[in-house]
DNA sequence: ACCTGAACACCGTTCAAGT
DNA sequence: ACCTGAACACCGTTCAAGT
């Protein structure tokens, strides 16, 4: 019916974005509808399709953020050149995101976008560089000429952080309830990093 | 309108978790829906709500039979006493499983149940069943006595393997096109491994 | 007793029509 | 130019009414 202007393009992109964040943050992904989020910031659901291609688009959008969050999160550990306590510190500001942010954790790494969503470009290089600072933890166990197999050792253990998290957040590994992710990290990181020491 | 009785309760409960299963199989869980079974078997929605509390219940009946058939999977395993060559084995079992029934398996650890479909309790148990076995491969490398922590590292290796499979299903690990998943595994527990030898 | 199919309360997405 | 809101084609689930 009208042209509101209560708010400019980029504000209202903003507006969108931190309504749907609020929106999982609170109620999990499975909430997650255009429907609701127009109905939190006051507009009709039409509108969300002038700023976003369509939904899979928005959650992208809001990943990318909580991409950078968790980039932040890594970011705080400082390297001290001891690779095993290195990596614990990683992952345990891995696992202290992930139980802040347990809700935004499952839209980045659970939410499947559909077929015609493939994930952008600059989404794959963004957890590239997450990875990068776990070969730079990693790195005193490699000699430079190795930077392959020190690749592969990183993608290894982000991919077994991703796996002890995605069990726990989905309560498929409740089962021992006595096991704290935290004890099942530890056990990972130490026992990889001792083989990969006596292969070196 | 009518009582067909062109098939007995336990026919149409077969029927409907068949449908299921090739459906997802074909088009995966997203393409999931009452209608569609429904349409499959030539039955009206109302049908399959006779049968199963809801959708939830469905997918957690068809995920049972997925779960039988990866224990069978491991199952053939046949462990020589060699623990690396033992868990390689299991491992390669497993992805092997994951690259024949892949859409399967995303129903079984990347479909979210609702708030109000928590897993039952067979379910638990029978992962617990997997684990078992992961444990009698990791077996020789732990006094009796350290039973707890044989626990806990068949937990590791299962949530690592899971972790793997789930950033390669999900299209999240694709950035490094060259580490094939088998790579991965073999890194995993060849440096695990490795670790729990040291400590013992 | 069993199954239907219409109904209810939702979806994502589009787009002609308004201001 | 921007936003609306009705419309389309779907959902899961229920349940009165039929046979």
């Amino acid at each position: 019916m009208a042209r509101r202007s209560d708010h400019s393009r980029e504000e209202l992109h903003e507006l969108i974005l931190s309504a749907t964040r609020q929106l999982v943050e609170r109620e999990g992904f499975k909430a997650l509808t255009a429907r609701r989020v127009a109905e939190a910031i006051g507009y009709s659901p039409g509108t969300l399709y002038n700023l976003f291609a369509n939904q899979d688009d928005l959650v992208v959008q809001v990943n990318a953020q909580t991409l950078s969050m968790l980039d932040q999160a890594l970011a705080g550990v400082r390297l001290s050149g001891k690779p095993e306590a290195d990596l614990l510190a990683q992952a345990m500001a891995y696992l202290a995101f992930l139980d802040q942010h347990p809700r935004l954790w499952e839209l980045l790494f659970e939410y499947r976008l559909g077929e015609n969503s493939p994930l952008p470009d600059w989404f794959n290089a963004r957890i590239q560089e997450l990875l990068l600072k776990v070969e730079a933890a990693l790195a005193p166990l490699f000699k430079p000429s190795e930077n392959r197999n020190r690749a592969e050792a990183a993608l290894v253990l982000w991919a077994s952080l991703h796996g002890i998290g995605s069990l726990a957040s989905s309560g498929k590994l409740d089962i021992v309830t006595t096991c704290q992710p935290d004890r099942l990290v530890r056990t990972l990181i130490v026992n990889f990093v001792a083989g990969l020491n006596r292969s070196s």
